[in-house]
DNA sequence: AAAATCTACTAAAACGATTTAGTAAAAGCG
DNA sequence: CGCTTTTACTAAATCGTTTTAGTAGATTTT
């Protein structure tokens, strides 16, 4: 058990010289003019266009010289703009969150917006509580990720992988019956026709519109979907733990299947563990699809076949139409929905199914 | 490669009803007290304690019934706080910054502090500039993340790996020696003599620390090491396939060893890569040991032995001493250094050494 | 030459809190 | 009863901007 020991000796004390940040009014005065001018002039207010350029090099100057920088909190303030976004996301982990984070960061930044992040873990009262904490805070706007909004906000809302159709919101999804097509024509195409499925957690805003999806799918391809060979995820940890649960669920149905069609990564991976425990080989004996095409699922062992969720990109379409959605005022059109492309990703997880169901039977365990 | 297609009909005018906040002056106003009383009692100033409780609870109660709730910027423009810290990180990633976000996260949200997140992505001017950001935003104290403190900031800084002695920040770190010494200790107890290392980058925090230990301990089990067996990891992508290349590199020297030591998992997975195709079976032939027990390090395969860093903790010391601090004043006595414990999680990735070296032939990879 | 328009600014009122310095009335004290 | 103290408040300044409505003087127009 890790213990923490905080070192005696090392107290200090923090004698901080902060030389105060020069006002509007301080640098008003060094330059001879009044705060007024200077306002105008630094937010080039079409107010100052009678200003002769001379003197504007002048407070520019000036501005520069003393490092002056507007005090946030005034001017957010009187412009009732904070420049700050809300971020809503159910934790921070590795897969799925992680990577659209770094996409809002990075379409947030360059425009000078930052972010406050919560998580609510899937709790009702937090879902709730969070979004009046942030507007407690002024936020500009705010980006849903994997989170249900179930009622209109007093404020311009982006979701990522947001399903509900709610006034105000703008919806960033994938296309999930391309999706579902990819991933079942791959496993038909190599032979499989019992397959079974792991769906996503009930409060995954992508759980539902997945599955209806794969069952379109499935019909196209005349594959029937098991009751047996279905599996949920269930509990809220980021772990592969909750995939490797729903995989021995699976097998304790004692159903043979040929390939998995996982509801993302993580619990791909868990699944695979929970399948070579039972002996089965992937992909000889079975094969498995994960979803998202997180960091680390090309470095599994064997390297996961996945679809791929450009979730990078999303957070920057999440952040970029709500930026824009602020920026044009709060009454303008703005799009209820975008879709991006899901891509598929064939690596070592999948292979040519077992033909007669050789690999159904069960085989003992090989630790 | 995924296209995004933005929905043409779903075009959508937002006639938002906000309803306006309700300011303290019209609190007032409706309970027929100034609001400079209402201001007083409400946060339960000392100079409100001549006030009758009869008083107080008619303002509560108002409070309440109109929802009031203090305008964020009025507030943070008067007090100077802005009850908003910074976090600086070197990118948002599965593996060490996610957790430890987490830890700082449920820290803060439970003391009514949000944070600001910005990542530097180990560019010189972002880290540099960041620092600046934070101070326009007013934050009153930043939490750096495996980033280096060169100077002191005009605020307090706590920092997570941090090893730099610079004014005014409290260092949390782990005790490397011990982390070392677990690490050698389970693997000369399984007969390992020739260990490989891999080195962190040159820009992350630990690296240095880490190595000194490490050759400590190394001098402390008589075990030599051999410059061609360390390899450093470059470049500052969060996939394995640093850890992958640098593996390669080690096995290309053509120098036998039994074992490796990685800097953290995610690049013990791409070394397990990188050893399995060519033609080594992990932990069989080679042992490899990861550093930091991330979410997928139990699920990987084989299953990661590693030294778990506790992440999550750290995250939550990071934010309570600085909270602390910030409540303490600027001027009162803080910790400079916190040390956390490591612990050995034995799983699948080690066992006994080889004997006499047969393992370290190198074979005809297998595919 | 008077009126209208421009030019180059500024005064002052917000924004919505907090906080210091009072003050009028009631109570306590000798 | 007169003096001090306490009680229950409030006025007004302040935090650092933005922005509207002017204004004084110069220039142009008629």
């Amino acid at each position: 058990m890790p213990r923490k020991k905080s070192d005696a000796r090392g107290k200090k004390k923090g004698g901080s010289s902060h030389k105060r940040a020069v006002s509007l009014k301080e640098l008003a005065a060094h330059v001879g003019l009044s705060p007024s001018t200077l306002s105008l002039v630094l937010n080039e207010s079409p107010v100052a266009d009678s200003i002769p350029q001379a003197t504007k090099d002048r407070i520019f100057e000036a501005a520069k010289g003393m490092n002056y920088r507007p005090h946030f909190h005034a001017r957010s303030l009187r412009t009732k703009r904070s420049h700050t976004l809300g971020v809503l996301v159910p934790e921070i982990s590795g897969g799925y969150t992680a990577e659209v984070m770094n996409g809002i960061e990075e379409q947030l930044l360059k425009a000078g917006y930052f972010y406050i992040v919560a998580c609510h873990r899937h709790k009702a009262e937090l879902l709730d509580e969070y979004p009046k904490l942030f507007l407690d805070r002024c936020v500009d706007g705010i980006i849903a990720v994997d989170t249900p909004i179930t009622h209109p906000l007093p404020f311009p809302v982006a979701a990522v992988s947001g399903h509900s159709d709610i006034e105000g919101v703008t919806n960033i999804v994938l296309n999930h019956r391309r999706a579902a097509m990819l991933a079942l024509e791959h496993l038909v195409k190599l032979g499989h026709r019992r397959i079974a499925f792991i769906k996503g957690q009930v409060f995954s805003s992508d759980t539902e519109a997945r599955w209806n999806s794969i069952r379109e799918a499935a019909r196209e391809f005349e594959i029937t979907i098991r009751p047996a060979l279905v599996a949920q995820l269930k509990g809220d940890s980021p772990s592969p733990e909750v995939g490797y649960i729903a995989a021995k669920r699976l097998l304790a149905a004692r159903e043979p299947f040929t390939a998995l069609f996982a509801f993302n990564d993580i619990s791909a991976i868990g699944a695979i563990r929970a399948f070579q425990e039972a002996g089965f080989r992937v992909p000889e004996d079975v094969s498995v699809v994960g979803f998202d095409d997180v960091d680390n699922a090309a470095f599994h062992n064997p390297a996961l076949t996945t679809i791929r969720q450009p979730l990078y990109e999303m957070g920057q379409i999440a952040a970029e139409t709500l930026l824009r959605r602020i920026a044009n005022g709060d009454d303008a059109a703005f799009p209820e929905l975008v879709t991006v492309e899901p891509e598929l990703v064939v690596r070592q997880s999948t292979s040519t199914a077992k033909e007669n169901g050789k690999s159904q039977r069960r085989k003992q365990a090989n630790r």
